[in-house]
DNA sequence: GCCTGGCACTCTGTCCGTCCGAGTGCCAGC
DNA sequence: GCTGGCACTCGGACGGACAGAGTGCCAGGC
């Protein structure tokens, strides 16, 4: 076990190397934290601390920068989160308080993280599997031709055309769309497909294919959609990222634009609280050198989807965190209210 | 005005550039080109090109770089567009004819533009404005709420919530819903204000300010959506932008966060056949290094919305020229199928 | 046993002078 | 009007010297 000053020395270092990005040596240190010994001493506990493996020299006779397991000992027992000030809390909420629909929502959001952190933001769109359906409604656009509309109660719509079967008469179509809202209207996702097993027998025999055919449609769009959407923004901050550019923003731009490895991301991300995945504990290579900071968010108690920022390994993690966390309570007011 | 040969001199000083990214002088230029005539020739060529305000010099005793200028008499008078070959149309074509949807076709004409012109592309989904009304949907979530959900030819949809001033019954909301489809289906949304007008007198006197409100927010819809959405993607190509990073694509970056910015962009170009503006043409001063290339496409013979790609100035003319319209075409045929 | 001051060592980044090559402009001649 | 020749300029590469920062280790003190 590594001695209370000892931890101090590490928070020291992170803290200089995040201001400063550039190695940390023991007299620098000793001169801008007291921490009562002298740098042959802190020299000393460096030693210990790089034989741990959570600091490293970049050369020989060079200060020491931290490790990803520095980091992650940092932010789990040495950092709390920085909590936002209140001017931050207001203009945060003012910011929010302005979007018109859900759209608006989460670019707004984008945005204000991107802001907040000078950091590249991450915002899941309100998943459809957490959400609950408002309202489904059908659409006759020809005699064989229907238009499915979702509409959740984030306010989110998605919209399929189904081909049917056979013709389908404007009286049949209206018999479906309210028997099929008074079962599924207000419930969860999840629990459509239960709700809507036994559908077709109330129908005709040969309206039974097309009703069918809907009901799978539904279903198909339930499924489909857990490839989640997402935005993201603030990717001018990847400038400030470090001195060696092109080979570290690089593959950083390439995984951004891959939504699948974002959601992934974000997908590890623990249901509850706030995960911090700090350089190589992210699985896809392209983010080594960053770090992922992310948080559920939801209009009640529970998530419904989530947000977060990238950013290098060095960065001010208590204020990220700070920030990501009272950004996701005021979206999820936000949500609530709507 | 040049002769022929100075005019033959700036292509091949472009081409060389463009190719190795560094500046080109008379000796590399007689040896690479079969000009026919010395280096000293050259030169002197090259001084008069440069009195032209058509080359540059970095610095004094290097070989020269071709200017905004002339980069514009290259793409107006020296070079063609360069077309796809059979194999490359088929890609295109094969890799379009895959999508599921709208977002689809967009986000895939995205990945393809940035892939074969290895730059940034940017695609505009296609405007409301220019489009037809498919279907307008009205659903009554509660006794005083209306969703207004707007579905245009192209497959897009919009939605609205819409409080209404009094209660609005089930009976009145269907007649509006089918009075309203009859007037506006099939039409363009331009026409729609003028088809609605006259509307509300219709209605019994207690249902008229719900009218009007619904289709005030109509007609809001269609203005508001002319802040047209986009998407763009193949940043990370951004990274071959030059030596100088940080400085040079920050703004560029910045700029594409913008859609407004974009927007402008785009719309400033002109409406039909292909725009390209260079370096300081373009009004926004973040993309001063950078050249647009931009077409509109649509699903008829006319353009519904606007692609293009975002890359440095020095950028292959000719080949992106011919990738932008190739796509353009392609995107407006699937268009029209679906 | 732990902390401290001192010392020798190592490595990087920088500055400076030199050198080389590429490219230019100009001029006289064909 | 083209060409070859020539002197000139300038940037980039190379290499040595130097200063600064930082380290590891050791002997001595509390």
């Amino acid at each position: 076990m590594l001695s209370e000053r000892r931890l101090q020395v590490l928070r020291a270092i992170v803290q200089d190397y995040v201001g400063t990005e550039e190695p940390v040596g023991s007299k620098a240190l000793t001169e801008r934290h007291n921490l009562g010994v002298s740098p042959a001493t802190v020299r000393n506990d460096m030693a210990a601390l790089e034989d741990e493996g959570f600091i490293a020299q970049p050369h020989t006779s060079a200060g020491r920068i931290p490790t990803d397991k520095g980091y992650r000992l940092f932010v789990d027992k040495l950092a709390g989160v920085k909590p936002m000030t209140a001017p931050e809390r207001r203009a945060i909420q003012n910011f929010l308080d302005g979007a018109v629909d859900l759209d608006d929502v989460v670019a707004r959001t984008v945005r204000l993280l991107a802001q907040l952190t000078r950091q590249v933001a991450v915002v899941q769109y309100p998943s459809l599997t957490r959400s609950t359906v408002r309202h489904v409604e059908l659409l006759s656009l020809a005699p064989a031709r229907v238009m499915l509309v979702l509409i959740t109660d984030t306010g989110r719509v998605e919209q399929r055309m189904i081909d049917c079967p056979a013709p389908f008469g404007e009286a049949s179509l209206a018999d479906l769309r309210a028997r099929l809202n008074s079962r599924v209207a207000g419930r969860r996702f999840t629990d459509v497909p239960r709700l809507v097993e036994d559908l077709p027998e109330g129908f005709d025999v040969e309206d039974r294919g097309t009703v069918a055919t809907v009901l799978s449609t539904l279903l198909e769009t339930l499924v489909e959609e857990n490839e989640e959407r997402l935005m993201i923004g603030g990717t001018a901050n990847l400038t400030r990222f470090g001195h060696d550019f092109p080979l570290t923003i690089r593959p950083v731009l390439e995984a951004l634009e891959e939504q699948v490895v974002l959601l992934k991301l974000l997908g590890e991300a623990g249901d509850s609280g706030m995960t911090v995945r700090i350089g190589h504990e992210n699985a896809y290579e392209g983010l080594n050198s960053t770090s992922v900071v992310s948080v559920g968010y939801g209009s009640g108690g529970e998530a419904v989807a989530k947000l977060g920022v990238v950013g290098p390994t060095r960065m001010d993690y208590p204020g990220t965190m700070g920030a990501v966390r009272a950004v996701a309570r005021y979206v999820g007011q936000i949500l609530a209210e709507s």
